[in-house]
DNA sequence: ATAATATATACCTTTACAGGTATATACTTT
DNA sequence: AAAGTATATACCTGTAAAGGTATATATTAT
């Protein structure tokens, strides 16, 4: 990994959505529209975020049916790896992420468009 | 920290310039001209730089006659801290950090604008 | 006081990218 | 085949910020 690589994934990480996602995506994968629901925030919006953390190599996407479901990329990335250990203790001192995360536990499961 | 600090502290990690900048005073303070001389980039662009990461809370700086002193901030700052970590790490994966490293190891310590 | 040195700032141009609206694409159900 | 659902893309506008040139400021040396 060299310096210009580092330096991408600290732009992948300086957006607070985006952070958010692989808050969220940390926990395992999500499809697009549960991301939407507990993020409150427009579809296009969230669409682009993923757009962006996929072309940079962060996350990786699978269609099941009518469903985009994102995951964190299976590929090594150390930087990305310690920094979402450094969000998750954030999680306690932001109520963003708190929220998001409570969110995510009470996610009506009986939503087809998910994985287990 | 909330969240917004958080992307705050990412958006200065993520240009090489402010990368090469922290990665070389993670080992000590150090003046302009020095870093400028490291790094072979013009006097502006890293004086710009640090401003910004002054700004930002990341380095502080302090007047020694002729010249600007700057250090890593002492203020605690887990994202920071643990990131500087990273960059050691990849010192050996990138020929950059090294070859800055390499010049900050072998600086003319005759001059009298570096604290020991 | 003047010149020299070190650093910072102002101003300009260009680029990345965030967010919005509208629309396109992919897939499923009827 | 047509309509519906989920997601992606194109286009537009505004903003942050990077890099450059010129100049200002702070301090020291003569």
């Amino acid at each position: 990994m060299n310096s210009d690589e580092v330096c991408q994934v600290y732009r992948c990480l300086c957006d607070k959505t985006r952070l958010r996602i692989l808050n969220l995506l940390s926990d395992g994968a999500l499809c697009v529209c549960h991301l939407q629901e507990i993020l409150e925030e427009p579809q296009v919006k969230i669409s682009k975020h993923l757009a962006y953390l996929k072309t940079h190599d962060l996350v990786e996407s699978e269609r099941r049916a009518n469903w985009m479901i994102y995951q964190i990329t299976k590929k090594a990335n150390p930087i990305l790896e310690k920094n979402l250990k450094c969000l998750q203790d954030l999680i306690s001192e932001d109520p963003i992420f708190k929220t998001d995360i409570k969110r995510l536990q009470t996610l009506d499961t009986s939503v087809i468009c998910c994985p287990s």
